[in-house]
This record gives structure tokens, C-alpha cells and sequence, in this order.
DNA sequence: ATTATTTCTTAAGATACCTTATGGGTTACC
DNA sequence: GGTAACCCATAAGGTATCTTAAGAAATAAT
């Protein structure tokens, strides 16, 4: 049962009652995504939040020159949605797109509001999982002003070690910032010096 | 009073009621910072939550070879703190200095989890906040992998015009993540486009 | 299994950005 | 009001990263 993944993932942060359990699975609904297959694209309101159970989306935007850079890579017990488009019901920017065939549960704005205003728990719960997520965020930002590369890349090998496998070099290169190109070049490097 | 503009500033998020104002008025003391002055260094555990009545601070690390890096710039009306050396009460990896005289309202972690546990509205608000700046910080990351350092500085200037008046460019060059001398050279550019 | 598509690698030439250095102009401090 | 510290501009040469191109390897689709 997927929502049960869930449910064990918010206990990591806050054990939930059995009221708050059941509030919690009754509005999440299971959904399932092809490889390639689009969770949000630009232009249309991001009217979910997307809870991965297995499998990995990646979230891109796209440019004046139709390239595509990559923000972030949302794999197992994480949380894909675009906020900005979510609470405010515009139109999103950004797409939200399956990389490997992936599992996931989605609740839709209204409900998410009803959780938020009836259980005080679980509205704490998303504010301590945003904090930790703004913390990376931080991080990435600042590796991005100060860092080159290459530092960039072994950095995001150490942190990500189990995404490096499953996601082609040239996903990785978009998410640095880098062309695949010189990612290919760094890569040598690291080889040599591991 | 500055606990006023603090007041009014969660106001705009979410109306407070007597009980909650007071409550929040109580647990949150006045304190100045000259220009240079620390808020917060290396090391030491970031024990406050800070909010910016008047003047401006910046927060940075400091790498290997000395140099700052800027990672935010906290104005009027917004917050200052490592969230992450907050929480862990764990020793912080970066600085808060004042880059002007500073007036500001503060919190110990005790009193906010006080707030925290017996607010839920405030709980929601600092929710709030945080996904907002979470949605700024998410665009600035998507500038640092997509965008020249001309355009991040135009991006810049655009979206905080009246810090650009009061900060050093050496300081906007830090936080672009760029040296002085190339801010100087694009700066020139900018003049002649604008 | 075969074909089509995507991905990886390499390399040469171009561009963005950095380093170092220097001088002059502001701003802070006593 | 004077001195020291900081800040800005400019330039020459160096390094990091990009662009384009093309072939080989891996992976996905039929």
C-alpha cells in the first residue's frame, strides 16, 4: 500500500494519531506515470502535490532557446510540485516530468487546505520538511556561487550517490549547469582521482 | 515600537487575535547592530531567529582560501537566521553581519517552539514564509545554472532595486557569484542597454 | 534481433569569467 | 579635516567553460 509509505514518512517527523492517519490516506490518491510521461507542464496550473513512492521525476524549465535546465531531481519519499503555481493557481513555468516509470500519490490543492486547517500536526509537519528542503536549497546556491564544476559535480556524487546510476550524465550536466560535454571531461578527472 | 512592524508584518499573512499578538510581542526582544557588527559567526550555534526592522544584513560563508560568499542579503521586513545550525543547535558553518546600522526584533529557539506548539496560526505562518522564500531561492538556482552573469546581475538589479543603491557592488558581486572586476565590466554594459 | 534514438567521448576554436596589478575616487573614523 | 580603509574602474594575460562537430557506445522501441 503506497499510502502507508507516506503515512511511515511522516512519522519520521511527527507521529500522527490514528484520525490523522486516516484524514491523511482518504485524500491522497494513487497515480502512476509512464517513463517520459508529463506530471505538469508550463502553462498549466501545478494543481498537485506529487509524493514519489518509487521511481524519479525531474523538474526543468525551459528557455528563449528551447534548452532545458533541470532544478531538481525528486526520486523515493520526496515531494514534486511547483509552489508558486500550486497556491497561487497561475499558470506554471516549469514542467515536471517522469525519468523512469514512477509510483507516486497526489493530493490536490482544496484538500491539502483542509488538512493544513484540521490538523495542526500535519501543517507543522510540511513546515519542517520545507525548512530541511530550503537548507539544501541554501546549500546549492551556495556551492553554485563559489564552486567550479568540478566541485559541484563530486559534490552532488557524494550527496546523491544512489541518483548517479539511474540518470544519464547529460541530466546531471542540466541540473549543474554545465554542457554534457564538459561534464564528460570532469568526469575523467574524478576517475583518477578516487 | 518595532514589535509593531513585526506585528503587521504577519498580518499580511494571516490576521492575528489579541491572544496571539501578545503572545508574539512578549517572546520577541529589541536589539541593534552597528555596521560590521556580528550577528552571528562561525562556530557559535545561530540561537535566534532575527527579524530586520530597519538597515540590512548579509549573510555568508567563507571558504577554504578566505574569500566570503555571500548568500543572502535580509532587508526591511524579512528574516535572518541559519535555520539549519537553529534546529540542530549544532555550531554554524556561516556569518550574519550587519552591512548597516541595523535595528531588529529576535527569538530564542525555546520561545518559537513555545509559539509553535501553541499557535497553530503562527505555526501556518512561518509555513507561509518559508515556501515564498523557498520559491525565490528555487529561482535563483534556476538563474545560476541558466543565466549568464550579465543577466543575473540585470535580474538583480530588477528585483531588488532599492538594495542596489545601498550595498558595495563588490558585496552584489559576492552574491551574483562573480569577481568585482567583471561586475565592473558588465555594469558598463548595462548602462549603454538601459 | 534489429533499428532508431539517445548518450558518451574527444577535440578544436570561441567566449565568459578570473587573476593580478595599478591608480584614482569615496567613504568611514578619530 | 585629515588619514586610513575601502571601493570602483581599467587592462593584460590566463583559465574555465561553451560551441560545434563527428563517431562510437549504450539504450530504447519496433
Amino acid at each position: 500500500m503506497p499510502i502507508q509509505n507516506l503515512i511511515a514518512y511522516f512519522k519520521d517527523y511527527f507521529p500522527l494519531n490514528t484520525k490523522e492517519e486516516n484524514d491523511l490516506a482518504a485524500r491522497f490518491s494513487e497515480r502512476d506515470f509512464k517513463r517520459r510521461q508529463l506530471v505538469l507542464q508550463q502553462g498549466d496550473v501545478c494543481r498537485h502535490f506529487t509524493f514519489v513512492i518509487s521511481g524519479c521525476l525531474k523538474m526543468y524549465a525551459v528557455d528563449q532557446n528551447g534548452k532545458e535546465h533541470n532544478i531538481q531531481f525528486v526520486a523515493e519519499n520526496d515531494w514534486a510540485t511547483d509552489l508558486s503555481s500550486f497556491y497561487s493557481e497561475k499558470p506554471s513555468q516549469l514542467y515536471i516530468e517522469a525519468v523512469e516509470p514512477t509510483a507516486a500519490l497526489q493530493i490536490k490543492h482544496s484538500d491539502l487546505l483542509y488538512l493544513y486547517t484540521n490538523h495542526h500536526k500535519i501543517d507543522h509537519n510540511f513546515r519542517v520538511i520545507i525548512e530541511q528542503k530550503y537548507i539544501d536549497l541554501q546549500n546549492r546556491v551556495l556551492q553554485n556561487i563559489s564552486s567550479s564544476a568540478e566541485e559541484r559535480y563530486a559534490y552532488f556524487l557524494k550527496q546523491y550517490p544512489n541518483l548517479t546510476n539511474r540518470l544519464p550524465n547529460t541530466q546531471i550536466a542540466s541540473y549543474l549547469g554545465v554542457t554534457p560535454e564538459f561534464l564528460s571531461t570532469i568526469g575523467k578527472n574524478l576517475i583518477y582521482k578516487s
